[in-house]
DNA sequence: TCTCAATTTAGAATAGTTCTAAATCTTGAC
DNA sequence: GTCAAGATTTAGAACTATTCTAAATTGAGA
């Protein structure tokens, strides 16, 4: 486990992404890995714990936190935070946005993003700028279709 | 108090605005909004709080919640979701985005977007798009000094 | 096998926000 | 001006989301 710092490009898979960021797989981490794939709906913390729950009955909700901030940490799974409420959590990892629907609060993976450089974002002096990130609010296709 | 439908462009100054979605302006609503563009730092509801209770000590944190929520439904004040904290708000309601710093947590406005057009965004069949926010993650110029 | 550090666990604690019911204020009708 | 109806404010309780704590468990390397 040594030559870790002097790998460069992170690997796909979670055991390798796990070890990048010195961090072990569990079968916990696994677990919450997989429900959040299984079913990408951006779900909160506690619709992981209950679903992780279903596969895994004595896992915990203090483990769903620590797992997802793991996940999060090395990079496997982002986390996206709509108005006022819990925190979602988006195991796609392709570079992509969000869509909020005001209506129903579902959110909606959208594959376009804006890149710094065609968004021309000219920042004061000193900024470092590390990502973009583009949230869309709206209707969704059901709300849409019924507000007429 | 009629025709109030039928006044298309919204006025500018808080009664009007207020008045125009069917609210008073009341002492309060008056106080958490003056509060607001004194510092505009993006105070979480707490800190608005206690800034109004140093000129209005009666205020209580109910209201402060509620002045807020009108604040933000009659389009006077936006509101500003950082990871899993506290909500913020920001009075300035000219299009600009917010920069993050992941280092120290800090707000900036950045008066420049990304308009809806320029952003060419081509979404599936039946979402209907309000509007894009953007917000920009990295590093403040203290933090990107102190990273060397 | 032993030791050490990482991880998990249940439950307590905290933070942020919303709810409730009573009191107060405002507005429009008379 | 007076009154009723509705909007707003208030304190505090309630609730939801998240973090903390301390003990138990696990796993890797010596």
């Amino acid at each position: 486990m040594n030559a870790v710092a002097s790998k460069p490009p992170p690997e796909n898979n979670l055991n390798e992404r796990l070890a990048h960021s010195g961090l072990r797989l569990t079968p916990q981490r696994q677990q919450v890995h997989e429900v959040l794939r299984e079913k990408m709906d951006h779900p909160t913390a506690d619709m992981v714990f209950m679903r992780a729950k279903a596969k895994m009955p004595e896992i915990s909700m203090a483990t769903v936190y620590n797992c997802l901030d793991a996940l999060v940490q090395c990079g496997m799974v982002r986390q996206v935070t709509l108005d006022r409420g819990a925190t979602r959590y988006c195991p796609n990892m392709q570079d992509h946005s969000h869509f909020y629907c005001d209506e129903c609060g579902s959110v909606h993976d959208i594959l376009q993003t804006i890149s710094p450089e065609d968004a021309d974002i000219k920042l004061p002096r000193g900024f470092r700028l590390k990502n973009i990130e583009t949230n869309l609010h709206g209707l969704c296709p059901d709300c849409a279709a019924k507000a007429k």
